[in-house]
DNA sequence: GTGCTCACG
DNA sequence: ACGTACGTGAGCACC
């Protein structure tokens, strides 16, 4: 009757669910006056709202689960029976959802004995008759059963925003099955989630070949006689009831007593009043930012009065006892160098800004700065002392940091961006993109009224959020996190950048001709090899000469043809003598284009480099560097480790003096495993891989320990801090994938509380959804919920490493801080330079070195309590090349 | 802008 | 059966 209708069907329960992981992390941000939490309404409606958007729905159904039993539960008593239970704050939600829904003008319904997807089937069989074209959103597979030429099937990927289409064709190309034959495909395989059984051995591959021969469950259990006689065949024939029960639970009533008619779903579109109330009641700012409704002016960002910051304001504020908000606003990525274009503080109820620095000449303003008893608020300190610096201002009396503080509630909010923060407590403020533009179009406003304004937002949206933020971090036990090590660590991290590196970049320009020779050497002999000039940096090039035109064996392809990496070539290398050309070209052209041509970029006039360290971006609570990046100058092979002849002290008669953790993340595991075997051979001094090696090999004594199973063992111990797989293990290090798994097993033999431990952890994520460092650091891990085998695993292997990982950071942070603290105290010259993780790099007076090689370890190793000693190694040198 | 490769811990 | 080590940044080719 009707071409143009359309019935947008959605699963309620898999959607909430979604929606909730989806926004685990902000739990605690979302949650109303009332205490109750919204951070799966919050998704679940901006969902709404996209999808409402793109479909244009005429008709509209969200269905719901009744409850616990249905009849899939009569025909098998375990389906879905070991599926966790439904969060408590996921609960509290789902009545919420569906109050919404009614005042968004959209049917929800639920059935007794039947699931949501019995419904959807029913309702999209009952459409497609009348001849309306219909979209699902759901958030899992199970539905895609359900397409065909009107029927498309969209599964939310990547939280709720985003979703694949299923179409007959899309089924088609992904699985090479038509949308009926899922549900044969699950009828052999089972389904893990939902608890039931299929043929045993049988996965998706399997599945899958056997349906493309048969075609169906049926099809192949008449044919199963005629089958060769194999481990399949004998699985089939067992398993057959199994598989016809599978098949009937997979299958999606079509033809549920659903009683509703289609005339019943017309989508009456958004009752204003009562979304109105309802968003109010929920705290949504965004949703009713974007009702168009005049709003509560207290709370509007909009207009904020801006006075000049000249004398007579400074005189006020210096005058005030009140905290004031500080806002140091540079534009580009890097303050050591890109301009200052405005400056801004703010009681909260005054703002003062200007964009003329020459204000930062008045003396007393610079001496409000730097008074430690005036309290500022600001986002990001590190950035904000690097800035004044270059107008001879000191900064301190900071107390809040909100970007450290973001970052610390949720890692996730690494973008160093405030906009940003502020959209995850529902506040319209825009991000330094939508603020300023992107690319080409990136720009400071003209107009400095504009610009003012925006400092002014910021400024009011730091005091607006300070305490709520402050809350949570008590809440999560991180306020001596914060307090102790993040914020002191911003201000040693900027005394760091600011110092800088000194570079000697003649010694550069020397390492730049020789390369520059032996480059062009190899390049020669590769063409003449090869037969033809070609660019030898262009993996897709290289492969059509090595696997092509020479006809070397593909070991590896990638998404887009021959992979060229390493460990390919190293297989290859005495299949054909340009292998080896290839590896020493790639080599010596990778140190001159990044760190011998690549390092003199960012040498500055003072002959140095200042790098920046990211407080804010990883996700273990490791710092990064960049522009330059000055944690991953090259150390292991030895042309490479040429460039650290460049980096020297600043002045004559003075070292590079470097001290570094010994396994510190080892050591980490000893302790926060508890395990006792691995804690006493810290204790003993023993050689840890040495040590581990006759644990694992099974001997009487180190002695009896060859170089070869020290080495297997150490990669093994690496392997347990990554979170191990006996893949992982099997490529590292050469074996087969049996035998790493034999060492594994016999390591978690030798090392029961290490077992223990990496149990415990993903049971930890699972119940908390997140991890936490000795210093409790936190990191969320939605996908520890995934249905996704590989995401899932992926998520628990982070669950594992992240603790370790993050704890060794936390300690070297601690020890960063006490050393400052001490080189001030003791009147030293010397200098702290740089962090790679687990070292410290110093500049200081050759007549220091003996202090250094006393104090330095002593502050390291002595920064956290372990159950285990720290041990710290230290080394000197006229550069950072010889203090190793 | 994305993918590949490779430098570090 | 699935396809894997954990955490980063930068240069180059190619679209």
């Amino acid at each position: 009757m009707s071409k143009n209708k359309k019935l947008l069907l959605i699963d309620g329960n898999s959607v909430s669910f979604r929606a909730f992981f989806a926004m685990h992390n902000v739990l605690d941000k979302f949650v109303n006056g009332d205490g109750i939490h919204t951070n799966a309404l919050y998704a679940f409606n901006n969902m709404l709202e996209i999808i409402l958007k793109d479909e244009k729905p005429t008709h509209t159904l969200v269905a719901f689960d009744a409850g616990k039993t249905t009849f899939r539960t009569k025909m098998f008593d375990e389906y879905k029976g070991t599926r966790d239970k439904t969060p408590q704050e996921l609960m509290e939600q789902l009545p919420l959802i569906q109050e919404m829904l009614n005042y968004r003008g959209i049917k929800t319904y639920q059935l007794p004995d039947y699931e949501a997807d019995d419904i959807i089937g029913t309702m999209a069989h009952k459409a497609q008759l009348d001849d309306m074209d219909v979209t699902i959103i759901t958030g899992d597979r199970d539905l895609t059963q359900l397409a065909t030429d009107k029927i498309t099937v969209k599964v939310n990927v990547k939280g709720v925003t985003e979703t694949e289409s299923y179409t007959p064709e899309h089924v088609k190309e992904k699985l090479g099955l038509t949308p009926k034959q899922i549900i044969d495909m699950k009828g052999l395989m089972g389904d893990a989630s939902d608890h039931y059984p299929g043929v045993e051995k049988v996965g998706e591959k399997t599945a899958i070949k056997l349906l493309n021969q048969y075609g169906s469950v049926e099809g192949i259990y008449e044919h199963v006689d005629e089958m060769k006689k194999s481990k399949l065949k004998e699985h089939l024939i067992n398993d057959k009831d199994k598989a016809f029960l599978s098949k009937k639970l997979a299958t999606i009533d079509l033809d549920a007593p659903v009683s509703l008619n289609l005339s019943d779903l017309e989508y009456q579109g958004d009752n204003q009043e009562q979304l109105l109330q309802f968003y109010q009641k929920m705290n949504f700012r965004t949703f009713l930012d974007r009702m168009d409704v005049p709003q509560d002016s207290a709370e509007d960002l909009k207009e904020i009065k801006v006075q000049a910051l000249d004398e007579a304001a400074i005189e006020k504020i210096v005058q005030s006892d009140k905290v004031h908000t500080l806002i140091v606003e540079g534009f580009g990525n890097n303050y050591h160098i890109d301009p200052i274009v405005g400056l801004l503080i703010s009681d909260g109820t005054d703002f003062y800004g200007t964009v003329d620095f020459a204000i930062l000449e008045n003396e007393k303003l610079k001496a409000w700065l730097s008074d430690s008893t005036k309290e500022k608020y600001l986002f990001d300190n590190k950035a904000t002392v690097a800035l004044l610096h270059r107008y001879g201002c000191d900064l301190s009396g900071v107390t809040f940091d909100m970007l450290l503080v973001a970052y610390l509630l949720d890692t996730n909010d690494n973008k160093q961006d405030i906009g940003l923060v502020a959209k995850n407590y529902n506040i319209n403020l825009p991000s330094e993109e939508e603020f300023y533009g992107k690319g080409v179009k990136k720009a400071v406003p003209e107009d400095e009224n504009v610009l003012l304004n925006f400092l002014a937002q910021k400024a009011k949206v730091i005091f607006d959020l300070k305490d709520k933020m402050m809350a949570e971090l008590k809440d999560n036990d991180q306020d001596s996190l914060y307090d102790e090590i993040e914020l002191p660590l911003s201000n040693v991290l900027a005394e760091m950048e600011i110092k800088g590196i000194t570079v000697e970049v003649p010694k550069l320009k020397e390492m730049e001709n020789t390369f520059a020779t032996k480059l062009s050497e190899i390049e020669q002999k590769i063409y003449q090899e090869a037969g033809k000039e070609f660019n030898i940096n262009s993996p897709k090039q290289l492969g059509v000469v090595l696997f092509e035109d020479l006809k070397l064996p593909v070991i590896k392809k990638t998404k887009t043809g021959y992979s060229t990496s390493v460990d390919v070539l190293e297989k290859l290398k005495d299949k054909s003598p340009v292998v080896q050309m290839v590896l020493d070209y790639r080599q010596i052209s990778k140190i001159q284009s990044t760190y011998v041509v690549g390092l003199q970029k960012f040498v500055q006039p003072d002959n140095k480099i200042h790098t920046i360290y990211l407080q804010t971006l990883t996700q273990t609570g490791r710092l990064s560097s960049i522009e330059p990046n000055l944690q991953n100058i090259p150390i292991r092979i030895d042309e490479g480790k040429q460039i650290r002849k460049a980096f020297v002290p600043q002045h004559k008669d003075w070292e590079i003096f470097s001290a570094d953790y010994s396994q510190v993340e080892l050591r980490v595991l000893a302790h926060i495993s508890g395990d006792e075997h691995m804690q006493e051979a810290f204790n003993e001094d023993y050689d840890i891989h040495a040590h581990t090696a006759m644990r694992i090999f099974g001997l009487d004594s180190t002695d009896e320990v060859t170089p070869n199973m020290r080495r297997q063992a150490k990669a093994t111990n690496f392997g347990i801090v990554y979170g191990i797989s006996d893949y992982g293990l099997s490529q590292n290090i050469g074996i087969s994938r049996k035998q790493a798994a034999a060492f594994i097993e016999s390591y978690f033999e030798q090392y029961p509380g290490v077992k223990k431990y990496m149990d415990d952890i993903v049971k930890y994520a699972r119940e908390n959804g997140y991890v936490e460092t000795i210093m409790h650091r936190r990191r969320y891990l939605p996908d520890i919920h995934s249905k996704n085998f590989n995401v899932r695993n992926f998520a628990q292997r982070t669950a594992m490493n992240t603790p370790i990982q993050g704890s060794a950071a936390d300690i070297i942070k601690v020890a960063m801080i006490n050393m400052q603290k001490m080189l001030e105290k003791e009147k030293l010259q010397a200098n702290l330079l740089l962090q790679v993780h687990d070292e410290m790099i110093f500049e200081a007076p050759k007549s220091e070195i003996p202090t250094l090689e006393k104090l330095v370890p002593s502050v390291m190793d002595s920064a956290v309590r372990l159950d285990v000693p720290l041990k710290v190694e230290t080394a000197h040198g006229k550069t950072w090349y010889e203090a190793k």
